[in-house]
Order: C-alpha cells, then structure tokens, then sequence
DNA sequence: GTCTATATGTTGATAGAC
DNA sequence: GTCTATCAACATATAGAC
C-alpha cells in the first residue's frame, strides 16, 4: 500500500469542485450552467463531464458536502453529555455565526435544495448518522429534553419541548444569512453594515436565548 | 365611465395567474417550466405568452404579488401605534403563522427569489411603501426603538436595538416554514405532525418571546 | 487528462389558422 | 382569445483529436 490514506485529491477535480461549491451555492441547482462552472474553474465544460459524469451528479455532490459541512458546525457542541445547557446554546450559536459568516450563502442554498430536492434529506441524514439517522437523532432530542428537564424541576426554567428549542436556536442563527437581502435592503445595510450586524448579534443573542427559556 | 372602479379580472388571466403562482413558489423562478404553468392552468403556453409577454415578466408579477402579500400580513400589528409592545409581538408571531400556514411556500419561495435577484427587493419596497421606502422603515424601526426604551426606563425590559428584536421575531415566525423539509426529516413529521407542531408552536412562541425581552 | 467540435434534447417565444 | 405548429436559442452531454 504505497498510496496515502487519504485519497490523493486531484488537484483539476478539486479546482472544478470549488467553482461547483461557488456557483451552485450562489445560483441554485436549476440556476447554475455547467458553462458557468467550467469558466469559474478555468476549463472547458467537457472535463466537468469526465470527472462527475452528469449536472445531477455534480450538484448531488456539493449538496452533500455543502450540508454535511453545516450541520457539522453546528452539531458537534450539542453531542457533549456533560456541557450544561447554557454553555451548549452559547456555544451552538457563536460557532454558528462565526462558521457560517465565511460562506454566508450555505444556509440558504441548502435550504432552498432540500424545498426542490426533498429525497436529499434522506440521503444527507443517512450520511451524517452513520447510518441511523432514525435513531440518533431521537436519542439527541431525548438527551436535549432531560437536560431541560432537569432545570424545570429545579425551577430555574420553565417547560418547554426540546423540539421547539431546537428550532427556535437554528431559527435564530441561521435566518439573518438566509433573510441577507431582504435585510441589507430594509435596513440599508450595505457589507460592512451586515458585518457589524452579526457581531452585535452574536454578542446578544445568547442573553436572549438565556432569558427566553429561564423559569 | 361604465367600466366598473375595481379593473374587472380576466378569468383566464387569473388562472394563469394562480397557476404561475402555484408553480413558481414550489420550484422557483430558474426551475419552473412555461409548460408546467401552462398545464398547471389548463391552457396552452401560447396563451401564457399572449398575456404576460414573457417568462420574466409572469415570474416578476407572481413575486411582488407574493412578496407584497407576506409582508402585508406581517407589517399591519406593527403599525398600530398605540398598541402596548407585547400585544404587538404576540399579534405578529400568531398573524404570520395563521396567515403563512395557508400557502407554506411562500417565505422560501419569496427569501429564495432576492437571494438571486436582489434589485427585485428595491422594486418590491418601493411598491410596498407607497414609494419611500427609505423613509417608512427607519420611521418604524425608531417607533419600535422608542417603546423598547420606554419600557426599558420603567426596569420591565431589558435594553435591546429594535433591529434585532425585528430580526428575532421574524426569524422565529418564517423559519419553520423555510426549513420544513428538514425539520420534517429531522423530527420523522409528516404533514399532519407538522401542523399540530405549528400549533404547538403558535401557543408557545409568545411566552418564548415576551421571557426573552423583559429585564 | 484536456481540448474542440458537435450531437441531442429542452425551453422560451413567435407565426398564423380559427 | 385560444389553439397548433414551429423556430431559434440554449444547455447538457458525447465524440474524437491531441
């Protein structure tokens, strides 16, 4: 076994990859051209056909990778048993922002495909569990509930069902990239503007957070 | 004048209509077909022509149409100016998910559309204003400001910029029905399910919101 | 592996009969 | 106003030279 374990990544594939990641996350699946993707790697559109075959098995592809990479920013804080519950919701929505502010289209775009493409949820799911997505993700929602739980009985936050918390915190974090436009435009907000934005709101959204679920 | 005040309604031009209405919010501008819109309608695609000129000009009047009915049914409690800030946020968060429920689609299809034509936004407030956009919003976001503040000095709330309540408030409304797809996978909810979730939800939020504000 | 040239299939739009 | 038939442009995909 002279060849790495990681698979030697070819650097054209690559190259067509990250023009692929630029153009469909900007676009969307239906609105982006292979001939857009070709010109942003600087190839023909021919090699994108030799490495990926088909336009669906390259949007496929990104897709894939594009949401696994979003819900690995974001997961990874909830999966600790022993954080408290404070410390993963701040956690959870500072590494959010701060992942997310590097690629602020991923949101919307993943969205947007699963609202076209709901079979890729499966597939995406399937990907990310390990296999078992209808049982992890029970088991975290099961973990997330008895942490909150816990706390209702010692009074110190009231009711509430992990399910709507849940949301209630990507709801929070990811709506500012997706809403961007809109936004930019109904508080004249040009990029520096939107940058600021999220710095105020990554330093207040956990009070707020915090606040909305105590007793 | 014996033609009637209100412009009397092609009722062909109205099926297409709610036929592009139909077509363009689920698959959006660059996924929808002429054909799908003409089947969709029970009319042949010539005939979408003969009305609407061009695909463009169709996706154009569907989105300020849709647009303009989404933020109508969110801006109205907002308005009111004398109405006490809790009444408000309440009435909003219930109007939206009582008035999106109907038609799901819509704030993604809406998001969606600016993400890819952004100048669509300006044309968009500028008909919703009454043609001063620039000058309507700052008015609300300061009225908005001044009862935050108001019930900030009395020790009720906490200090908080009204940019960012609005955010929060329009993030915990819209972002079940843009996310749907992966909620529904996330949670196993089919259709039914979703919806005693929207209702769960709807009698939660305001609890949520009201908590998180106050001091 | 990478290119140019081209085939094949879609799609938006028009012409013209009724 | 509404239809059928068709055009012209575009987009994906393949063939074949290098």
């Amino acid at each position: 076994m002279t060849r790495p374990a990681q698979t030697p990544p070819d650097p054209t594939e690559a190259r067509i990859l990250a023009a692929a990641r630029t153009v469909f996350t900007k676009k969307g699946t239906s609105g982006a051209r292979m001939q857009d993707i070709a010109r942003e790697a600087g190839v023909n559109q021919a090699l994108l056909h030799y490495y990926f075959r088909t336009k669906a098995a390259l949007s496929e592809r990104v897709f894939l990778e594009a949401a696994t990479r979003l819900f690995h920013a974001v997961v990874p804080p909830a999966q600790h048993p022993d954080t408290p519950l404070e410390a993963m919701l701040e956690a959870f929505v500072t590494g959010y922002i701060d992942t997310v502010r590097q690629t602020p289209f991923l949101p919307g775009y993943v969205l947007a495909e699963t609202h076209q493409h709901p079979e890729r949820v499966l597939a995406l799911m399937t990907q990310i569990a390990g296999g078992s997505p209808a049982e992890a993700v029970p088991r975290a929602i099961a973990h997330l509930q008895r942490m909150i739980d816990a706390r209702v009985a010692t009074g110190e936050l009231r009711p509430m069902k992990a399910e709507q918390l849940l949301v209630n915190l990507m709801a929070l974090s990811a709506f500012p990239f997706v809403a961007r436009p809109v936004l930019s435009a109904l508080y004249g907000m040009d990029d520096a503007s939107f940058d600021r934005f999220l710095d105020e709101r990554r330093a207040d959204l956990p009070r707020f957070l915090l606040n909305a679920i105590r007793a």
